[in-house]
DNA sequence: GTGAAATTGGACAGAACGGTCTATTTATCG
DNA sequence: CGATAAATAGACCGTTCTGTCCAATTTCAC
């Protein structure tokens, strides 16, 4: 883990030795072009019951052991596919980023064709995930708080990871015709970051809800007022 | 610590045995009445070094030797203020819900007479937080993270300094005149929960402003809206 | 089948963890 | 002063942690 004493994350940088003996197998490389298909199905395995486990027990509070335990995999493959338990960390918060975020966005076109009605269905979303009896908070904000320092990897990909989500909700403004797309899209995403929160730490249940109200007075003012 | 894997904190009930041998010196009971004054030094310092390391660096990445060496406090000292590392941890988290939100009140107080004012008043003193160098997060949310079982103990604590911090909101927006108090004192919340989060988590150093300009919208809204 | 790579289980190391115990010193108050 | 309680340093215990090593086995491409 990083040394918490200096600070330093020592996987900062890509990767400087390679992991595996030689080329790990994935895609056959067939010049006909089969579909890679499982690449690397430990891996995968690795990935899903690490950031299981880190979103219920945290990163800290869960040990490597019982990651292989409950992944059914060799210790010697863990780090055959990743140099430390903080690189499995940053890979399994990466993977999380992205198929998350375009689960989340899918499921926001699908839900309103009109860019308003997918900025409120944003909080929709939210809703439906809060309310989840396994709803364990945000994975980026819990990561952000168990690795503080800002240039530790972890925290960089969950500055990255709502900076992403801002990106997208700021479309969506720009396109519902606010007169100040980025502004209108950050007090939404203020009202997202603290929607999920407060779920989370108070157990607030209508905490979405709420917040999709505000969101509502909000875009109105924001595109109204520019609009008229 | 508590056992992740029963996922039952052994502190959750009130203190069972008594901690010193005797009742700890505290204030020597005069009947002329001095003032307590500094009633047990150590304790203070424990708590005073663990709330600081606990922000720095997380709670279960602050070990007890640590804090020990910090505060200059032998660990049998420790022990016998606290039971447990749990118990410290539940005792600094209480006493920085105490002292942190009477200040905040006392702030938003003094910034500005009036219900509205003081309730923006709230987001620029949120705004002063998060600008300070030595930011790093609300540790309850940081507490809530890192103990996801509602029945933590120590997520209990933040669930409840979330809940007052609402309470004192909602008062503020009843003597506002909103139509629904406890609606807007929500919105707010959100607002409030969202800055310091998307402050920490993304770095997002214009948070807070973004929020009080939100807030104005909202307030302004929910007043208006049923006042005239 | 053959050979190369991936995977396995388990032993092991070295450190850090929370917590206990004891013997000793320091401070406080009647 | 003398009694009593608080605080001290440090050894110590059992556990858990990440990470390493190895010999044996399985998987897969050809």
């Amino acid at each position: 883990m990083t040394d918490i004493k200096t600070g330093t994350p020592e996987i900062a940088r890509g990767p400087a030795k390679p992991l595996s003996r030689k080329v790990p197998r994935k895609a056959p490389a067939k010049p006909g072009g089969t579909p890679a298909g499982k690449r690397s199905g430990k891996r995968d395995k690795l990935l899903d019951t690490a950031i299981a486990l880190f979103c219920k027990n945290g990163f800290h509070a869960s040990g490597i052991d019982r990651i292989l335990k409950e992944s059914g995999v060799a210790k010697m493959t863990l780090y055959n596919h990743f140099r430390s338990k903080d690189d499995l960390i940053l890979a399994a918060l990466r993977r999380y980023d992205e198929t998350g975020r375009k689960a989340f966005v899918k499921a926001v076109e699908k839900m309103a064709p009109d860019p308003r009605g997918r900025m409120l269905a944003f909080f929709d979303i939210v809703d439906n995930w809060v309310q989840d009896e396994t709803f364990l908070g945000c994975p980026f904000v819990n990561a952000a708080s168990e690795f503080h320092d800002k240039d530790h990897p972890a925290h960089r990909v969950a500055a990255e990871h709502k900076r992403l989500l801002g990106s997208y909700m700021a479309r969506l403004a720009g396109d519902a015709g606010a007169g100040d797309p980025d502004a209108l899209a950050r007090q939404l995403m203020l009202l997202y970051e603290g929607a999920v929160n407060l779920a989370h730490v108070a157990g607030d249940r209508g905490a979405a809800r709420s917040a999709r109200t505000a969101a509502a007075v909000l875009i109105d003012h924001a595109v109204g007022r520019t609009a008229s």
